[in-house]
DNA sequence: GGAAACCTACGAACTTCTTCGTTGACACTA
DNA sequence: TAGTGTCAACGAAGAAGTTCGTAGGTTTCC
């Protein structure tokens, strides 16, 4: 079977995606502790919240023990791909340029991570065939 | 007065500004018939966009004519900004290096751009005090 | 066994976004 | 002036996301 098309995250869902990919695996309490927001929300909401991404495919669910044991599906890297390509879309045009210029002067980016930005250029530009 | 802080466009906003960062205010019927998007939509909902836009201060109307003409509030400029900033809080902690690996990671990107990326980097090292 | 703690499941309320039909004002014209 | 077309305003409906109360099942521990 094909492997089918995974939906955006919301905002929510990216909060406890965070945590998992921080902290790997785990129950609804160990979710809801870690998580960290503007606001507390309630364990129930993030069950349930839980239980929406596991529907989605977001997320799988281990179930064997009581306590239910959650973990992302799919890799931050993944992830962020499909988000920065949604970004590009609806607001870029489809221009990476003008994104990687917009992120570059929205915030401070320090020497070390310069260099590294130069590195994968420089793997960019060799690589091509 | 503080200047006010402004709501991120939503996906439908969004739309409606590229029209009008692309060929300047416009009226209604004007920024409909140059709206693309992968479905057709009414006009009374390209109105009513710009009407809850206008209240939350993403468009300005020029209401001296019958026919209303709007224009965007902020340049593409700062709202690609923002937009970068909000995903870079919600899905790369903030980190505005993962994200240009990202985002170079997710489109094909020509040579030339880059080489202008490259002299992006070049003036944010030389020009950093 | 019974109380307390913990767990999932479910449903409902609420918000935001999106879409469009309808209405009434205004303008142009034959 | 009656008909036609365009326009803004408004209301309503539906979809999606978010939040949490409540109910009912296990486990734990005295």
């Amino acid at each position: 079977m094909p492997r089918q098309e995974l939906p955006r995250p919301t905002a929510g869902e990216l909060a406890i995606l965070r945590v998992l990919w921080g902290h790997g695996p785990g129950t609804v309490r160990e979710i809801w502790e870690r998580l960290e927001g503007p606001r507390p929300v309630g364990y129930t909401t993030v069950l349930k919240l839980l239980q929406i991404m596991a529907g989605k495919g977001l997320v799988a669910r281990d179930d064997r023990r009581q306590s239910h044991v959650y973990s992302a599906a799919r890799s931050e890297e993944q992830t962020q791909r499909a988000l920065v390509r949604d970004l590009l879309d609806r607001a870029f045009g489809g221009s990476a340029q003008k994104l990687v210029l917009r992120a570059l002067d929205s915030r401070k980016v320090s020497p070390q991570e310069l260099a590294e930005i130069r590195n994968v250029l420089d793997q960019l530009e060799g690589g091509a065939k």
